[in-house]
DNA sequence: CATGAATGAGTTTTCATTCAT
DNA sequence: AATGAATGAAAACTCATTCAT
């Protein structure tokens, strides 16, 4: 790995670092981590081939840099419905991330298992996670200080909260077991969260 | 791919054959599937490269092979927790099989991560994960019903309740938030999968 | 190669034997020799694998019975044609040699082939190659010279008569010319053949 | 098979595409074509092997250019002939094409069998074959046309022609019968074609 | 700087031949 | 003698990375 990657200052060469990662992105959710090339990507994004190594050290290098934008697009809708629920109605905020949650994982699921395949090899994949709970768990946590609840354990509440949202999505989007009511199952599991709160 | 693969029956080739399953299932959980040569795995199993090809028609024909044993292994220990939970005690049947999960996703997380990532790409991985939920799901559905537990939207409870383990296994192995209590974590998961069910 | 081949001398041995060869000739001449492996034949034969080098050095070794076998095949009809034409019709004879041919071709035309291409590289089925014409000529020239049909370069226009035959039937079985009146062109080739002996 | 092979527009990379179609022609008619691996055609091109699947997709398909350059490379000789023979004399062309066929076959021979044995198994390499003779056979009955030569079926004549020319070139450059006179055999063939046509 | 052609180690897969049972 | 499982060298092909132009 060598370390002499340019560190884009004028606009348009971040404008092209930004394109490598779009690409990589979009091929990434596509056909996975393993099944791109970085050919692939250079022309996704309309370099060449040699202009990747210019911004990035190697393949890897370019899936980190998916992996942060990904946490980033992931995080913000969240996030950003956390910020505008003042003052917090629990179920309402619930259902809002849930259905939130959906919709992202529709756009993302395939991307973020070819991610979270890397993890266990990569610590770096691993940790980008871990710190996307981690932002998401203290955002939520001071949202529910901040309107009063107050209860035991509540990091562990959150986490729950947050996996059952998590795997909802997940088996919405990719299971579709045929005798499952979704929309029932949807309610159930804003229930359970809102039980989780008060 | 050809198919003149050989269909094992003396005692000697069936042995070899898992021989080379156990290969590929402990090579794809230390370093996965893409990780993983076929090569590598002849080694390990103590067999040439060709002898991997005499019974299976190619490193995803292994890989198969491997995901059944995967979901053999996954779900043998909490079918019989429900086997042996007669009559059904719902609080102390949960925690065994959250605990039981745990202790399996410890020796299997990697691979499950690796597989899981083959999923989205291959549409027989994504069956046999359906196909493993649809098994659990159907079995503690006919031990709920065995004693007299119904509730409405069965199907969505139980499929709640084991995304929640799956999801507190996988966090309590894989992300080991420091600020989490995983013993509180633990017992709230308990509660609320009780709760689904009374 | 070893040398050690059993020379068959039981009737059972004789006949595994010619079953390997009779399934190498079958085999050649639907899928090549290079598209034929030592296992297809094997069980095409009815034989083990092991028993294939019991009567063979090696996969070349098949061939070259093969290749007697075709060339037995291949002039057998002709000479007898030959023998029972007495006295000698030239065109009568000569028609029924290319009719003969082409049937004969149509058979073994792909067998003929994939020999004719080793034969560059394997002086033994080049010399068999040679020595069919040898024989055939031979043979004609001295039905010829029994039926008091003396030209000058005797040997030299049978061979040509003989490659006018050959080349007509492969064209007539493989290259299916749509504007070419193959009828028209058997007769033309007769002719021609008469021509030569006149 | 990808088909993402490059269209070298540049000089250097036209060139370089022509030294790896040399190669394997070089290779082929001294090995045939299951004698070469991909390794020594780039060896040979005095490039990596890498790079011949930059320019080719597979090893089929350097096969397939090499038939083109050796189509071109046997028929336009011929057609030269043809062209510049006005008025035309039949007895002086007939004699100079199969003298300049025997020339070109003592050079191709090789490869022209080992691509004849590829014809039976893959379609586009039979179809460049019989495009071959439907090229001659056309530029051959308008030459005979344009000097008012009409004999019925002129097309069978001219295969014909083709096909003794051939099979005579064949013959002289390989089988070498030690008691055939071939300067008398020529001869013999020269007359034959000319009674085809007059 | 930018390009994209070039590299070659690494991967999957095949199959003629051997040899333990 | 017979079997067919086992071997492993060799082949086709890929692709992350480099570097000459």
């Amino acid at each position: 790995m060598k370390n002499n990657v340019r560190q884009p200052q004028q606009e348009r060469s971040i404008e092209k670092k930004n394109k490598i990662i779009q690409a990589g992105y979009k091929l990434f959710a596509e056909v996975g981590y393993h099944g791109t090339n970085t050919a692939e990507i250079a022309k996704e994004a309309g370099v060449s081939t040699g202009a990747v190594y210019d911004y990035f050290c190697d393949k890897r290098d370019i899936m980190i840099s998916v992996l942060h934008l990904y946490v980033e697009n992931a995080s913000r809708p969240v996030m950003q419905i956390l910020t505008e629920a003042k003052p917090l109605d629990v179920p309402k905020v619930a259902a809002e991330i849930l259905d939130k949650t959906v919709s992202i994982h529709r756009e993302n699921a395939r991307l973020h298992n070819t991610l979270h395949a890397l993890a266990a090899a990569d610590e770096a994949v691993n940790a980008a996670f871990i710190a996307l709970e981690d932002h998401v768990t203290q955002k939520v946590a001071e949202a529910l200080a901040a309107n009063g609840i107050q209860r035991q354990h509540a990091a562990e509440r959150v986490h729950l909260a947050m996996n059952m949202i998590q795997s909802f999505a997940h088996e919405y989007v990719f299971d579709k077991h045929e005798y499952i009511d979704y929309a029932a199952m949807r309610d159930i599991v804003c229930k359970q969260i809102v039980s989780l709160f008060e």
